[in-house]
DNA sequence: AGCACGCCGACT
DNA sequence: GTCGGCGTGCTC
């Protein structure tokens, strides 16, 4: 047996695995991401290494091959816990060493670092004059030279020495030796915040948001840290919560990362962290430079921040001692990684919280079903926050039924009711938005005229529009062809809805001549403030209505909002997808909270051609509970997440046929573990393989498996036999793993 | 990074 | 010869 280690030395040069022979006492006790010593380099000098991959076989000449020395006792050292983190990441979501470790370890040694070492004289310019005469007589060249520059000045930079000088390390290093010079690494970050803490930030909390924080700090002050989900309204004071038990933590000399969702990280969001917490704060986001976050995490290692705010990333700040972990609006599907390892920060917090006794807070006004669900399992503790601080009303909702409306021969987008509360805001000089949620969208089918959508017998999630005209379920691969009468009602009025913000804009420049209209979409939001430009712009009054798609409906507040329409709610309710009714229930809350933020009531117009569909009923109620118990429900009878489990196996690669033959073998791979699975009802299902819902990108090929099972822990049983096989296979193909997947690949 | 190896000039 | 500084390149 074998082993991957990487040498504790932080320099380029050996930043990459060696490695070793696993001595026979070591062979059961050493697992991935632990800390070894290992004789390195010529002199077999004893070093700390860190274990990435156990393997059989020897990739390098095996008479040079070392043995590991022992184990090492640090266990608690901060690079050392992120390794295990990185091989915790690896057997949880499926991926190599290597890019689970990139994904958690900050950019190394990154370009226009400011970080240097300077030389510096220590002695008298007399002592370096006899030295300098000494070295001359010698011969030494080197030390001349650099005792020659060091009578002019006191301290010269490391680099510019050993480049432009041409003296060695090895030189520096008599001289060092000698007593006449020293080395410093003086450290210089560049920190993007430049506030400086407020007196008197500290607000007074409510006699519910104190309850919380006092539940959350005397589990974690009794040595019981726990997990907890505080489901609030928006507007209910969440973030006061935040705060203050992020303080507390720094007050026991303890860190505190704060997650947000990309999207909401605006200036206004860090501005209340900046104003209680100063310097002491940092940002950690997609802007900042490789650079600035080397330097951000260098701070965090070094004990000069105490908290850091930010997206998904932000979880693997180096901090040594973490005391609490905040993720708000949990339910965001960012907080899922797109890219391999696709690790959900949920999850990866809880590990990373256990790892140092830490709590874990999770908020949301529209909490995901996998949160409510551990809360009502009693694994999370539940808090609810239920009323707006600021005490303004929730708006009235009214449903539309589109069908009505086709029956009465409106064939527009928009309603009569929308049309006419539209027009009222307009005369009262109010502002209104509208909203279409065509995210997902991918050509499902739905009948104009009853409402009925076209789904999987199996699977019950919506059948997508093929090329070929046929309709395709992609998690079974179950298909049908086309249909040209309702199966229901029998109308010819089925087919796919097409409608952008575009054709909307034309038609309401048609109906309303004199309003002011601004359009938010991928279109216009291509440059990079784009986005906050046309959001503050129609803060500031200079439009009367806002269309958008779901950018539109997160973060910003706009105070003389009174009117939201939501076009067609059916959209993300079609997709092909098993989280098709819980998004469309947070779109359509998060929609209707827009409505009435300031002292009028608002008014929110949902047009749907399903008004008795469950997530629109109790969204239309702003009943999350009565939504839960449904949707649960659902999830449970199906075996969907979070009651089951679900391992998405995604094959592709450049020829069709040689894809499909791959995910037909690891199928039937997947199939013996059914076999073991005994229980007749919930035994493991292997689902697929079945064409990608975008089967074909770049001219790649694209097959996916679905396997659902209760237990997590299988899963990843099936995944690590998969990959064995994978091993032998020499074929072009690809395959990537993702647990319990957040969209339809 | 740190260390040994090998080269080269100086000196018992 | 051989001693010691100095640059170079390798480390499982």
């Amino acid at each position: 047996m074998y082993a991957d280690i990487i040498v504790d030395i932080s320099h380029e040069k050996v930043d990459r695995p060696f490695q070793y022979r696993v001595p026979p006492k070591l062979q059961d006790k050493l697992e991935e991401g632990m800390c070894v010593l290992i004789p390195f380099g010529r002199g077999n000098k004893l070093v700390k290494g860190y274990v990435i991959e156990l393997t059989e076989e020897c990739k390098f000449d095996p008479l040079k091959i070392k043995e590991i020395h022992s184990m090492a006792q640090d266990h608690m050292g901060v690079e050392n816990r992120m390794i295990r983190l990185a091989a915790w990441i690896r057997k949880n979501y499926g991926s190599t060493m290597i890019q689970a470790l990139k994904t958690v370890l900050p950019a190394r040694k990154t370009v226009g670092q400011i970080k240097s070492r300077t030389i510096e004289r220590i002695t008298s310019k007399e002592v370096i004059i006899a030295a300098l005469g000494d070295a001359k007589r010698k011969k030494q060249a080197a030390r001349e030279r650099l005792l020659l520059q060091l009578l002019d000045n006191e301290r010269i930079s490391y680099e510019w020495v050993t480049g432009k000088l041409g003296v060695s390390g090895a030189s520096i290093n008599g001289l060092v030796q000698s007593g006449l010079i020293r080395v410093v690494t003086d450290s210089s970050y560049r920190n993007p915040v430049k506030i400086k803490a407020q007196q008197g930030m500290s607000m007074v909390l409510s006699d519910s948001q104190l309850r919380i924080v006092k539940e959350v700090l005397s589990d974690h002050d009794s040595g019981h840290p726990g997990t907890y989900l505080i489901h609030g309204i928006t507007g209910s004071g969440k973030t006061e919560v935040y705060m203050e038990l992020v303080e507390q933590m720094v007050l026991r000399g303890r860190q505190a990362i704060v997650l947000i969702p990309e999207i909401a990280l605006t200036y206004q969001t860090l501005l209340r962290f900046y104003r209680r917490f100063g310097d002491r704060v940092s940002v950690m986001n997609s802007t900042l430079s490789p650079g600035e976050k080397y330097d951000q995490c260098e701070r965090a290692k070094n004990g000069e921040i105490d908290v850091i705010i930010g997206p998904r990333s932000a979880l693997f700040t180096p901090f040594p001692n973490i005391g609490i972990i905040i993720i708000d609006e949990e339910h965001e599907a960012s907080y899922k990684s797109e890219s391999t390892p696709k690790y959900h920060a949920r999850e990866t917090a809880l590990e990373i919280a256990h790892m140092h006794g830490a709590s874990l807070v999770l908020g949301s006004a529209t909490p995901s079903l996998e949160a409510y669900y551990r809360a009502a399992e009693e694994e999370y503790k539940l808090f609810s926050l239920k009323e707006r601080l600021t005490g303004g009303q929730l708006a009235k909702v009214h449903t539309v039924d589109l069908r009505e409306e086709l029956k009465e021969g409106n064939r527009s987008i928009f309603s009569v009711k929308l049309q006419e509360l539209l027009a009222d805001r307009l005369m009262r000089g109010e502002q209104s938005m509208l909203f279409l949620n065509r995210r997902g969208y991918a050509g499902f089918i739905s009948c104009r005229s009853c409402g009925h959508v076209m789904k999987c017998p199996h699977c019950d999630v919506s059948l997508s529009e093929h090329r070929d005209g046929r309709l395709v379920c992609h998690y079974c691969g179950y298909a049908q062809p086309k249909v040209s009468l309702c199966p229901k009602c029998g109308s010819k009025y089925i087919l796919g809805f097409r409608a952008g913000t575009q054709q909307i804009e034309d038609k309401l420049k048609e109906m309303f001549p004199g309003a002011r209209i601004l359009r938010m979409d991928a279109d216009t939001t291509k440059t990079k403030d784009s986005y906050e430009k046309i959001l503050s712009s129609f803060a500031n009054g200079e439009a009367d209505i806002l269309i958008g798609t779901q950018m539109i409906v997160k973060g910003h507040d706009f105070p003389n909002v009174t009117l939201v329409g939501i076009l067609a709610a059916d959209l993300s309710l079609g997709v092909n997808d098993y989280r098709a009714g819980e998004r469309t229930f947070q779109l359509l809350t998060q929609a209707a909270g827009r409505a009435g933020r300031g002292e009028r009531t608002g008014e929110v117009v949902i047009q749907t051609y399903q008004p008795e569909h469950y997530a629109i009923v109790h969204a239309a109620n702003q009943d999350y509970e009565g939504f839960y118990q449904e949707e649960i429900l659902y999830r449970e009878m199906l075996g969907y997440p979070p009651v089951s489990h679900m391992l998405a196996v995604q094959v592709y690669g450049p020829v069709e046929e040689k894809c499909k033959e791959l995910a037909q073998k690891l199928a039937f791979l997947a199939g013996i573990f059914v076999d073991e699975t005994e229980k007749k009802d919930k035994r493991m299902m292997v689902l697929g393989p079945a064409p990608a819902s975008i089967g074909r990108i770049n001219d790649i090929f694209r097959f996916i498996i679905y396997i659902k099972y209760e237990k997590y822990g299988k899963l990843i049983e099936v995944k690590d036999a998969l990959e064995e096989a994978l091993k032998e296979y020499q074929g072009k193909e690809s395959v990537q793993f993702d647990f319990d997947p957040m969209n339809t690949l």
